[in-house]
DNA sequence: TGCACTAAC
DNA sequence: GCAGGTTAGTGCA
């Protein structure tokens, strides 16, 4: 329900047809194992908590150690750069519609293999939405029409968006069709627009153009660097706009409200653990930085905590880690069970992976 | 290094 | 009857 678009949806109902068309299934099944599996780390996690608790000395030193990496954390902070973070509004969806008014009337959903990917606003309203399986879309809204994806296209599309950012930042980072990263920081300095005003000033811009050269919505976060622009982009979809601006107090204000799962890279594992523990708001991860040192591993501690203070990378990625790093390939299959169709099954995928990794040019490397 | 798991689109 | 595909990354044995 973090979704966009999905607050005028009756819950409850949504819920009662997803429990109903769920349960028995396989995949129910494999969901509630891996429920039962979260459960018992986080039981862990308690018990370790209350250990570390129980020893004052040692809870104390922790503390002190903790607080120490805080305040390293904040002397990271900058404000010295502007980014901005474009997200296609419904994305492919919007694209079918582009092409074929009409679409725009109905419920819509853009799907195939049983999944709907993505759906325009009428349909959300039913509580359809992307990574659903297409048999409870269908049970959720009688009358949804549903399309197979024309990826050619969108990416024509996503070239034309990316074309357009460039104007702004030649070196964009993309990720996926429908999202882009620009620093805006040189446009900004070169045009007198580095002031409140001026940087939304030219997010509005940005959407404006897109909007007149591709007739399709999207929504807008521009802030000190990537992680906020990102969050802010989310904040008011769809076509919406959002602005912090670069004073400490109203970043840390921002992010006193904010649940913890719109947070980039914190997915439903992380949200369920923290929660768990009484963490709902980023605030709060930094109020209990010493039982979230505890629990995580240090380096998930570091992601947690400089996100939750707003604090990301601001400068663009070493263009030799934007190079694709990997390449597989998958699918899912009705259930066998002799061995010679295990062997035709992997033969079918390595024959598969092979063309893959010959038409772009990749060698195995173990 | 290989595998399980998390996360994103 | 019916629950995807692709890429990146972490953590552990």
């Amino acid at each position: 329900a973090h979704k966009a678009g999905l607050d005028k949806v009756d819950k409850e109902h949504v819920n009662k047809v997803i429990t109903e068309a769920s349960k028995g299934s396989a995949y129910y099944k494999n969901q509630q194992y891996r429920l039962r599996a979260i459960k018992n780390k986080i039981k862990r996690f308690k018990y370790r908590i209350k250990q570390f608790r129980a020893n004052t000395v040692l809870w104390t030193k922790t503390y002190h150690d903790v607080q120490r990496r805080l305040m390293w954390f904040k002397n990271e902070r900058s404000f010295k750069r502007t980014w901005v973070h474009v997200d296609m509004d419904m994305f492919y969806a919007a694209v079918e519609i582009k092409d074929n008014p009409a679409f725009g009337e109905v419920p819509l959903a853009v799907g195939e293999r049983g999944i709907i990917q993505t759906t325009n606003y009428i349909a959300r309203q039913s509580g359809v939405r992307s990574g659903m399986p297409t048999f409870i879309a269908k049970k959720l809204c009688d009358k949804l029409t549903i399309v197979r994806p024309n990826y050619v296209r969108y990416q024509e599309i996503s070239d034309e968006m990316k074309t357009i950012l460039r104007e702004y930042d030649p070196d964009l980072e993309s990720c996926g069709l429908d999202e882009a990263n620009i620093d805006v920081t040189e446009f900004l300095m070169k045009n007198n627009l580095n002031h409140a005003m001026g940087r939304l000033w030219l997010a509005q811009r940005i959407r404006k153009t897109i909007f007149e050269r591709l007739e399709i919505t999207c929504s807008v976060g521009i802030s000190c660097n990537k992680m906020m622009a990102k969050i802010l982009s989310d904040f008011e979809k769809p076509d919406g706009c959002t602005y912090i601006d670069y004073k400490l107090e109203r970043v840390l204000a921002f992010m006193k409200d904010l649940p913890i799962r719109k947070v980039p890279g914190i997915g439903k594992v992380i949200e369920q653990i923290l929660n768990n523990l009484g963490i709902f708001y980023c605030s709060q991860v930094i109020e209990r930085a010493t039982e979230i040192f505890i629990t995580f591993t240090e380096h998930t501690f570091e992601f947690l905590v400089r996100a939750c203070l707003g604090i990301s990378r601001n400068v663009h990625e070493d263009p030799r880690d934007l190079l694709q790093k990997s390449l597989s390939v998958s699918n899912s299959f009705k259930p066998i069970s002799r061995f010679d169709q295990f062997k035709e099954k992997i033969k079918e995928q390595a024959e598969e992976l092979e063309h893959r990794a010959r038409s772009a040019g990749f060698k195995g490397r173990s």
